[in-house]
DNA sequence: CGCTCATATGAATATATTATCATATGTTTT
DNA sequence: AAAACATATGATAATATATTCATATGAGCG
């Protein structure tokens, strides 16, 4: 993560939206609207992870994380690999760490 | 917003984090997870403006939008003040438009 | 090849969420 | 004070979502 986020750069980017970009940022939003979403993609903040070790961080059953590994996967805010019979993940870009970030910052207050 | 945000500084802020403060922080994305909130809060990207402009703006019910933005006030996004008859709403800080533009960005690539 | 381990997927249920309708509250005007 | 306007709120119905269970797929191993 080179760039720098700055007022002028903040508001170039929030400009000229049409309705779908919109639907399009709802749908983002909503993924990580959820707690099992955020705790999948914190764990991930320690690096790369298969599936049965999310599981046993986050205490949770096999097919729930799997579900919820799609929906991230398909918002391509997480990318897997696989290496024998278990497919690791990891966070997808840099774009993860100041979402979550900015949104700590604001519920911090 | 005279703050930037570098690598050293999210790294900081997402740092530390307990369970109740990852429900807080799906609980503030699930708020920016829905298309009426989100035309909301960039309609108020214009500045101040009454609940009967909202709902000319979005096309859409009052009683709708009146609910809609229950939910932003709850959540410290937005805030409000009385004008005779009218309440006007405005944003509650720059987070909002930081964490926006993050969405957006992700969502343009 | 059959077995076991790891992960994915489909269906079903339980829960949450949104918009609408009807109505209440609060403010100004006549 | 009644009427008109602006906004808020409660209940309901429609829809979406998450987890669980059962099972399928896929990879390595004896």
């Amino acid at each position: 993560m080179a760039e720098e986020y700055d007022e002028r750069k903040i508001d170039h980017l929030i400009q000229n939206v049409s309705e779908d970009e919109l639907s399009d940022l709802a749908e983002l939003f909503k993924v990580f609207g959820d707690s099992t979403r955020i705790k999948i993609l914190y764990d991930l903040f320690q690096g790369e992870k298969n599936v049965t070790e999310i599981c046993d961080d986050l205490e949770m059953n096999q097919s729930a994380i799997s579900h919820q590994l799609k929906i991230l996967k398909t918002s391509k805010l997480i990318k897997s690999r696989r290496d024998g019979k278990a497919m690791y993940y990891s966070l997808a870009d840099d774009h993860v760490k100041v979402i979550i970030a900015m949104g700590k910052e604001h519920v911090e207050e």
